[in-house]
Formats: C-alpha cells, sequence, structure tokens
DNA sequence: CGTTTCAGTGAGTGAACACTCACCTTTTCT
DNA sequence: AGAAAAGGTGAGTGTTCACTCACTGAAACG
C-alpha cells in the first residue's frame, strides 16, 4: 500500500510549515475538525469545542479570531495540501505506468482513491456540508478542483481515449461519473457504515464497463 | 409528459387534507423551505422567515411550536406524499409496460425520475444536508426508502436479470449506482447551474453498459 | 347583537452564543 | 537570573436567538 496524502499528516505539514504549532492548538483544530464533521459548523458551539480539546474558551480564539477563520483553518490543508496532492500523486502512479488501459486506470482510481476517500472521510463531510450551503467556498473549491482535473486527469484520459481504451465523452463526464460513483459509495457507508472497500471490486467493473468504448 | 408528484402539488394535498390553512401559514412553510435551502436549517433565524413570509414572528410559532416542528412539517409532505409515489408510480410505469429490456429500464429511470428530482431540488437538498447531521432524520428517511425500494424497485431488477438483460449482481448495488449517478447529476448542476435535462442522454448510456450482462 | 373562537401581532424575555480581556504561567532569549 | 514574549485561562459582555404572551381584529355561531 502507497504512503496516502491524508488530513493527519497535511496537519503536521502545514503545522511544520508555518512554526511551531503547540499542542493545545492542535487540539482546538481536531476537536473543531470531528464536532464540525459530527454536528455541522453552523451547530457547533466554541464552549463545545473548547470542552473536547481540554483547554479554556479563551484558547480557541488565540490563533482564529473568529470561528469562520477556524473552519477556514480546518479546511485549509485539505485544501491546499490533500487535494492537490490527491490529484497530482494518481496521475503520476498513472501516467508512470507502462500499460495504459481502460482497466488499469480505473482500478487504480478506485482502490488508490477511495482509500484517500476513506482516510479524509471526516473533512469531506465538512466540506461537502458546508460546500452546499455556502457560496463562497462553493467557489473556491471549484476554482481549486478544475485546474487540476484539467492538468493531471485530463490528459490520460485522451491517451486512454486515442489508443481505443476509453468511451469518446467529454472528459467532464468521464470525471463526473468516475468522482460520482466513488463518492456514492462514501455517502452509503456513511449512511449504513458500511466498510468502503468492501465494495470497490464491484465498482471498478462497473466504471470499467461503463466507460468501455461504445 | 406525466403528470409529476412534486413538493408543490404534495404541499396542496397534505393541506388539504389537514384541513384549511390559512394563507399566512402556507407562507410561512414556503418561506422556511426557500430558506433552508439556500442557508441550511442552523443558520436560518425565525426573524428571517417571517419577513420572507411578511408576517409577525409570533405567526411563525402559532402551527408549528418549536423550528424543529417546522423543519419536521416542511419536509414532511415530502416524506409521506411525494418520496413514496416518486418510487411507485415508478415501478408501474416499468412494470406496466410490455417490453422490459435494459435500455427501457435505464432511459425510463433517467428521464423520468431526473425530472422529479430536478422538480424538488430545494427539498432534496435540505434533506440531504440534514441527514448529513441528524441521526433521527437519517434513520427515519432510510427506513422508509428501503422498503420502498425493495417493493417495487427490486422485482424489476430481478425480472431482467432472469431474462438476462441486466447484470446479476446484487439489487442494493444496482440502485446505488442508478440512484447515484442521477444523484451526482444533481450536484454537479447545483455547482455549476447547468441543465440537469442536457446530461440525460449520456447518464442513460452509462448506466446502460455499465449494468450490462458481463 | 353578544359571545366565542381563532389567526395574527410584535414588544418582551431568558438563555445561549461568539467573542474579549485582564491576569496568570510557561517558554525563550540574553 | 531577569526580562520579554508567547501561550493559556475563565469570568465577563453585548448581542442574537428561539420562543412567549397579552392583546387586536375578524370571522362564526346562536
Amino acid at each position: 500500500m502507497v504512503k496516502e496524502t491524508n488530513i493527519q499528516t497535511a496537519f503536521q505539514e502545514v503545522m511544520a510549515a508555518s512554526g511551531n504549532i503547540p499542542p493545545k492548538q492542535k487540539q482546538v483544530l481536531a476537536a473543531s475538525l470531528s464536532l464540525f464533521a459530527e454536528k455541522g459548523f453552523a451547530s457547533t458551539t466554541t464552549k463545545e469545542i473548547a470542552e473536547r480539546a481540554g483547554v479554556a474558551e479563551g484558547t480557541v480564539y488565540r490563533r482564529y479570531r473568529t470561528k469562520d477563520e477556524l473552519l477556514a483553518g480546518v479546511l485549509a490543508p485539505f485544501m491546499t495540501e490533500v487535494l492537490p496532492k490527491l490529484v497530482s500523486e494518481f496521475a503520476e502512479k498513472v501516467v508512470g505506468q507502462t500499460y495504459s488501459s481502460r482497466h488499469d486506470l480505473v482500478a487504480t482510481v478506485v482502490n488508490d482513491r477511495m482509500q484517500f476517500v476513506v482516510e479524509n472521510q471526516s473533512v469531506l463531510r465538512i466540506l461537502v456540508t458546508e460546500i452546499l450551503v455556502r457560496n463562497d467556498l462553493r467557489d473556491q473549491t471549484i476554482s481549486r478542483m478544475v485546474p487540476l482535473l484539467k492538468q493531471n486527469l485530463y490528459p490520460v484520459l485522451d491517451h486512454l481515449k486515442a489508443i481505443g481504451e476509453l468511451v469518446d465523452w467529454p472528459n467532464d463526464r468521464i470525471a463526473q461519473f468516475m468522482i460520482g460513483t466513488m463518492l456514492t459509495q462514501l455517502v452509503r457507508s456513511t449512511l449504513t457504515n458500511e466498510e468502503v472497500t468492501s465494495a470497490a471490486s464491484l465498482i471498478i467493473k462497473f466504471l470499467e464497463k461503463g466507460l468501455a468504448p461504445e
């Protein structure tokens, strides 16, 4: 199994990059992350965050001066570190291979990136929930994601199309079907507490058939 | 185009069934619906609801005694009227036909039920957002949906499997792929303001290929 | 017409919230 | 060691929130 870029390691990297972050501040970020994921941003109080982090309420406000900044602080490492690596690591992995068949593409995406989805469930849940409700966050996420996909995923898709391994649909649709099918599994396992990985093989088959040339 | 069961007509039916509901109460429900969809339940205030409905704040509390009851009042017609009809109408439509090919199944589901998704976007958005955050609503929705699917959709799937028109996977997976692919389109059009219907034909092709027998 | 019933009103209320600040403790620097 | 800086504290503050209630106006009934 490959070393994965997840939110925990990303937090540490970001923390290291921006000087030493004291342990209580990390506890605040971790507590915010878990509470936002459980109850949503709006219905989490700063008092609850302080309690779960085991600090005083004033400590919550030392680094981030508002609750909104705290949300940004929770999402920032994910947006700046995790998301770009998510896409670029994948591209390297697929492009670097000598093969390049549709099956390899799909299997790599599903096995590898679903692992990522599982490891980052909490942040993804916050992101999805807040995107539905906050226009600024929605636009910001889109403007980060789209170029990443265009640079990293689309060339791979074009290559596979050229050698007749992939159906000739617009790249954004193909990406939509792949991402959507995986996110569906995230939603399902959130609802039913099912193991995500148990569904991987069927998801691979489904995508492989659905994206075969006509 | 078939007569669709959407949230507006459902509201009216529910209102008619439970006696005459005064116009200002309808305005309160409508204002709540739109505000919850826009900003989420937790960050909508009762003052805002009153303003958009053009009533005094006290009026908001005449029929529903708490804000939570108001949310339930908004979702109830959808859960009790719209959702059951969504599934059963579809089953009648497919089962009632003489054909029964995979293409007909998929085309019917996508064209017909996506129309439903579009018409009920607001409620669906509230439902999705709140399900991620409220365990009670999540369990309630699941316990309503699962039997509906089992009774209406699964027999159709079994039939198609028997005549070799559908891949032999568990019914819940097939349902997951169908529903998931359509909801993905809802999410996408929410993010990009794209017309939902413009994607229908590709979605049909994708599902038809992905769900073909191996 | 008097009485009852009900929808609607909006100023008011206690609780809970995000946020502050004067003070204390620990670490860092010389 | 002493001073300065930074981290941490929790009672306190002003505001906003969900919710209430005494009241008004209008319709329904005999």
